[in-house]
DNA sequence: GCATTAATATGAT
DNA sequence: ATCATATTAATGC
């Protein structure tokens, strides 16, 4: 089985995003401020739904201050996260047009949103024709997003999908420290199991089998990698 | 190998 | 003290 492309470069490592979203403006600080001029400030409590999955989408939103989480569920209540958006991030911009939502979008805590009319969106790229690159670098993000979980879903076992999301997050939000890279959010093994798709004991499990075997270390809620080498392993 | 369920333990407020 | 979260064990697909 072919493991390594002719470059020695790794297949299946793609690398731009992760489920965690910080930020997609870039270089569209302009861009952002046009579209949010006329697009009111709202405050979510912890826990509101900004939208429902199937629902028609005539607005979407841009997260300021806060957290919001895209889910995705059944008729069962298994619930999987799509995303978790953090400041400076869009979210339901994927019904733009008539399209409906594929995901819910929550709030995990109160949150600043700039609510944005597609009606607005519309008019403000056509005296902004610019603006309309800032929204197309949010879609790519999800659409990346999507792909890397098609990936995890389908290819991966419970170790290497959790082995994969940490590395997601190191690369996002990880920051380097004498002891190793520290992911610099709290997350719940809820909030973990999620978003790799497993039952929140399995997540445990394997956590603690990472903790055992000296690839990370836990320490309330957070999680400090010490062994970046033996985490991207276990993905080959 | 992993989900589900339940029982127990630990931690946060 | 109470609620949320984490761990561990038992069982089944």
């Amino acid at each position: 089985m072919i493991r390594e492309k002719d470059d020695g470069r790794k297949r299946g490592l793609y690398s731009f995003g992760s489920p965690y979203v910080t930020d997609t403006v870039g270089k569209y600080q302009r861009e952002l401020a046009l579209l949010l001029s006329e697009s009111p400030l709202r405050i979510y409590k912890s826990g509101e739904i900004l939208f429902d999955q199937g629902d028609i989408g005539n607005r979407f939103y841009f997260i300021k201050k806060g957290k919001v989480m895209a889910t995705m569920s059944n008729q069962h209540g298994a619930v999987k996260i799509v995303a978790i958006h953090a400041s400076n991030s869009f979210i339901g911009d994927t019904a733009l047009g008539q399209h409906s939502h594929y995901a819910t979008g929550v709030t995990l805590q109160e949150s600043e949103v700039h609510v944005i009319e597609n009606s607005h969106f519309e008019s403000c790229v056509k005296r902004h024709p610019k603006v309309a690159f800032l929204v197309i670098e949010s879609l790519l993000r999800k659409a990346c997003n999507a792909a890397l979980q098609l990936e995890d879903l389908s290819l991966r076992n419970a170790k290497q999908r959790v082995a994969h999301v940490l590395i997601e997050l190191s690369n996002e939000i990880g920051r380097e420290t004498d002891g190793g890279v520290e992911i610099e959010e709290k997350m719940t093994h809820e909030i973990l199991a999620g978003l790799t798709g497993l039952a929140r004991p399995t997540l445990t499990g394997v956590l603690n089998d990472l903790e055992r075997s000296n690839v990370i270390i836990k320490k309330n809620r957070l999680i400090i990698i010490i062994d970046e080498k033996k985490l991207s392993h276990i993905l080959d």
